[in-house]
DNA sequence: CCAATTTGTCAGGACAGCGAACTAATGCTG
DNA sequence: CAGCATTAGTTCGCTGTCCTGACAAATTGG
């Protein structure tokens, strides 16, 4: 905090360097850091002399080398700071308060406010207080966060453009007034890029630096990573695959409304195609795919769902070349489903695409949350990466490329 | 050259941050300079006159303030180094010599060379030799390259792994072959992607961060920009449109061989449709479309390529948000086609995406190799935006964005 | 217990960058 | 036309980072 406006620039660069190589390796020893960042002993001793002072770093054991004095190791101090996590969702608002290293210190699930935008902010709040003091973390050690929501984030001015489930957000300056509320900053991003950020940073694609994240629900979205940055588009709307001209015909205006792919393979097109085929009225998605295996009109339905998310999954591919589709959300997580997908994928495509489900559920939006308010913390302390966007993750603290 | 390896890394910095400034407007007094980077004007004119005594810069005429002393502007010499721009096609090898400023100063076309890679790297050679010996350009002068060709380039070596119209050019490891037989180091690239950077950078595109460059022509290909970065995906077969389920049945097993849609709407499958619908024989797709007027088949058959071509920008639009679609390749830039597909999205989008056709028609591969090549070119000498990847083009001449 | 090796600190020097004072050039004004 | 305000660019001295080299401290192996 105090360090990063004054001080002047070169020994910025050096604090960059020592904390980069922290980040990747949780102790190091001085002389260690010395090689590899290529800095002289002296400088790296000065340098973590005063991270020490302010509370970054602490010494973390030693270590023996086989021959000659032992070095004393140090590691960042995971409680140096804190970052608040939040999933808006339409019926739920979970928020998690996490340490440096990403450790959930202590979270909570409540029902979303009816009341509009005001009082989910008002809310959050509250959820903040009682999780800061559940945990005791003195407020001012939290240092930023990160809300991922439904809707469309305008990528310049981080605002929430179009908001379906929450009425009055999108009017509403909810950054600011967030800010005005939590005392920190906190960064708006879409749900669903979110839960890509936090299968990139803990969950099933951590390798990957081309991905894509599907998430099949009540509708239909997706994430996407690209060379190991997010891929927002021009007005934040990339991935928005709802209206995707598959599984029907996009001149239709129905289709124009809420999204071809969406009509056809969001939970009400499923259950609708389902009864069409003379299933059984009155019930889910779920008890459609509990009668796979005793009713025929599920079996078709399924596979019929199956077959337009391949080529959605295909269409996907074409253009992105991902290296791997996580498929997640309440429907897409389902391995039925994932089997009969890869039979058509295997059948329309030469080298079908790797399809992995979810490892986070429905908790990869949040996870995601914590990962970036992370990075934008160290981005914020340190400078790190700073020639990159907000959010793009490119130097986070699992990602292991040198 | 001399001054990168030795220099300390604070004057690397300075250095970078002038010529970053350099880059961005041509002619900058040193007041301005120290302005606009933060520097003292003590330290500005040190690295001013390093950069003059090297030969980088000269003095570039004089501005008149309202008041005061007028002063000296120094703007980058743009002869201070050349590079090579190539345009590999199956037929023909375009070869361009092109100075820092973008100035192309001789540039030549021939037939490719029918006898493989070894000999097109030796007709690449000749072409080179031949270049600068017209321009007056001393080989020394030469600072790198970049060559565009159809296939899928492999992201991580740079290496071709697929190349459909040259024989003998994958087994070869072509960057080895003309780093040796050039004397400098060539990027290799898809030649569609070096189409979208052209027209990023000269083109119908400038200012977009987020867009796609489409090529139609005998086949169908696309060039992703997002963010003001290029999309290459895993294996660098991002953007290959050819196999996007649209305009047919993806799971035929001519779908699967040669690409759905451009099965659809290349030029094979535009004169197919053609005849389908009753049309002359023996013609192309040129007489296809010189016939709309006269010739109902023709009509049709065009208006039905629209119609899919008009899907797949949706498709495209939806994954991607991108700001503009360009068209290009042969068939890409009629106007005819691209009344027909606006008409169409008018009809499946709320708000279409906004259609400009290639403002650089056959040249867009060439001049995105020279721009590439500048930009790798100042990369090497200054380490600007060494966070980027090769050809990522973020802080390129011509990006205004602070 | 000593040699070898590695860790970490203590000086001294080199140098980039800054602030302030100063000189130089230009336009405006009385 | 002289003087003043303003801007451009230089010289000088200072601060602070970083590096080299020497040295003390700690640890292992013989």
């Amino acid at each position: 905090m105090s360090d990063a406006p004054s001080l002047p620039i070169a020994r910025q660069q050096s604090v960059r360097l020592v904390v980069e190589r922290l980040l990747r390796d949780r102790a190091v020893s001085r002389a260690e850091l010395a090689r590899s960042t290529g800095l002289s002993k002296q400088t790296i001793s000065e340098v973590m002399r005063d991270l020490e002072r302010d509370g970054w770093v602490r010494e973390d054991g030693q270590v023996q080398g086989s021959v000659g004095r032992s070095a004393v190791t140090y590691a960042l101090r995971p409680d140096a700071a804190f970052v608040l996590g939040v999933d808006l969702g339409g019926t739920k608002l979970h928020v998690a308060l996490a340490d440096l290293q990403g450790e959930i210190v202590a979270e909570s699930i409540e029902p979303t406010s009816g009341d509009g935008g005001a009082a989910v902010v008002a809310q959050i709040g509250r959820m903040q207080e009682s999780l800061l003091q559940q945990a005791s973390v003195p407020a001012q050690r939290l240092r930023g966060g990160v809300m991922g929501s439904p809707g469309i984030i305008d990528p310049a001015s981080g605002s929430i453009v179009i908001a379906p489930n929450i009425p009055g957000l999108d009017s509403l300056d909810v950054r600011a007034a967030l800010r005005e509320r939590l005392g920190i900053d906190v960064a708006i991003e879409n749900d669903v890029n979110l839960a890509a950020i936090g299968e990139h940073w803990r969950g099933n694609s951590r390798k990957a630096r081309s991905f894509a994240f599907i998430a099949v629900g009540t509708g239909i979205g997706m994430g996407i990573f690209s060379d190991g940055y997010l891929v927002r588009g021009a007005r934040g709307a990339a991935g928005e695959i709802a209206y995707l001209p598959l599984g029907g015909d996009p001149y239709d205006t129905r289709g124009l409304r809420l999204g071809t792919l969406e009509t056809a393979v969001g939970s009400v097109g499923i259950v609708e195609r389902y009864l069409g085929l003379g299933g059984v009225p009155g019930g889910t998605v779920r008890d459609v795919f509990d009668r796979l295996d005793s009713d025929e009109a599920a079996r078709v339905a399924i596979d019929e769902v199956s077959r337009i998310l391949a080529s959605a999954i295909l269409a996907v591919h074409c253009i992105l070349d991902s290296e791997i589709i996580i498929m997640g959300g309440s429907i897409g997580v389902r391995p039925e489903l994932k089997l009969r997908i890869e039979e058509y994928l295997g059948r329309c495509m030469r080298q079908p695409v790797r399809i992995e489900l979810s490892a986070l559920g429905n908790r990869a939006t949040l996870i995601g949350a914590v990962g970036s308010a992370i990075d934008l913390v160290h981005r914020s302390l340190f400078g790190i990466g700073r020639d990159a966007g907000p959010l793009a993750l490119p130097a986070m603290a699992t990602d292991v490329a040198a």
